[in-house]
DNA sequence: GCCATGCTTCGCCGGTCCCCGAAGCATTCC
DNA sequence: GGAATGCTTCGGGGACCGGCGAAGCATGGC
């Protein structure tokens, strides 16, 4: 039982709104600093001061301290996917799901990669040509798949015997499995210095500029398009 | 912030010590009656019965009644993904691991595949041997290891394009992957119905028995033999 | 029909923990 | 050096939540 008592001390930290908002706040996978983090929790900076000590003190966050200030970020991505697992759960249970957030839902980043609407139509497309396969367990990416992900200038070193892996991850607004993994993360990272899709300050939402919906379009085909 | 604060109270539901005590015990996949559970969390009936409403009502749990009992299980594999991540981050973080439970860290079950020293010791020589290739985002079954498979008796029907997938699980105890996903749970079921390994009653403990390591050194090699 | 068992609801108590204001270091800029 | 900014520590007040005991429905066995 030792064990459970482990569990219900790392859940309980992300289980306080204050905290749960500061992790989701560092998703994207940046670093932010103190008084940003307490600015978007909505409480004084004494009381994120100790919220984020505990964080760092049990391993979720990862501290840099650059001159006066300290940058905070997710310790690790396992971290990252306890917080996708979570968002999943959470997510699945509520029958009514709010219409809010619509820009969060069409498009956004998920740590390292993309999720949302255009997300889950770039897996659908890349399954359906036979680039990718994905199971509930993993998936995989076939020799066409990464040909074709080769002329995007994706770039994704092979795993264990020369494959190319890509781990799914349930979208917890799609609630349908979109690409994440080292090529969930090089897609992205395409995307956002291709100009293909733009950060929105002070939120995990994307905007996909103009030319991104033709570049997208012409790579992914039409399907892309219904996610706008 | 709608979906920060429905993390929060997800992952709050798991952070009290009864609520985790109880999941905890319904991870190996069974299904078990408010009484079970309450005596496990060392709690009343009656506190036990409001928690475990409020897990049901959250869409962790999945509730069976029969008779005048109500069987209490996880309500789908998400829900166990979700703990096992939870662990991954609960027991990277305290640099000092406890020595206890050597049972469990020795062989148990995860929902529904094997966990600990023996089953990482298994995942181990089946890559070592290019059965299987694993990777932090997913893994595969080659054709040599569904030959292999197939000679223990465990039939994985085919996932996608007729491939065998595995999904890697971050082991707590050994920090290091085992063979989750599809493949995972059938190599489970067939280890307990030869008799090669048998659930402790009352923990998520396994034993393996003397039949059980003859058949798994001849199977896997002497590797296994170390985690005994 | 009656009792026993399993689970739930109600009311109350107690502890935990989260927040803020004030004051105290540390670092940088002027 | 002095002032301003960023963050932390301290002390106190308040709210939330979990636990038990007693009593109230259900279901099953005799």
């Amino acid at each position: 039982m030792v064990s459970t008592a482990a569990l219900a001390g790392t859940a309980a930290l992300v289980g306080e709104p204050a905290r749960a908002s500061m992790l989701g706040a560092l998703m994207d996978g940046r670093a932010l600093t103190a008084s940003e983090l307490a600015r978007t929790a909505g409480i004084g900076a004494p009381a994120a001061s100790a919220h984020l000590a505990r964080l760092a003190e049990a391993g979720l966050l990862a501290v840099e301290r650059q001159g006066r200030h300290r940058y905070h970020r997710l310790a690790s991505p396992a971290v990252a996917r306890m917080l996708e697992g979570i968002m999943a759960v959470a997510c699945a249970a509520p029958p009514r799901v709010g219409p809010r957030d619509a820009a969060l839902r069409r498009a956004r980043t998920c740590y390292d990669h993309l999720a949302g609407r255009l997300a889950v139509a770039m897996a659908d497309a890349m399954v359906a040509r036979g680039q990718v396969e994905l199971a509930a367990d993993g998936g995989v990416v076939t020799s066409s798949g990464a040909a074709f992900l080769r002329g995007l200038g994706v770039e994704v070193e092979g795993a264990p015997a020369g494959r190319l892996f890509c781990r799914p991850c349930l979208d917890w607004s799609e609630r349908r499995p979109h690409v994440a993994g080292r090529l969930g993360a090089a897609l992205c990272a395409r995307c956002l210095d291709r100009g293909w899709v733009r950060r929105i300050p002070g939120t995990r939402a994307l905007d996909v500029t103009p030319e991104g919906w033709r570049a997208l379009r012409e790579a992914f085909g039409p399907g892309v398009e219904e996610a706008r």
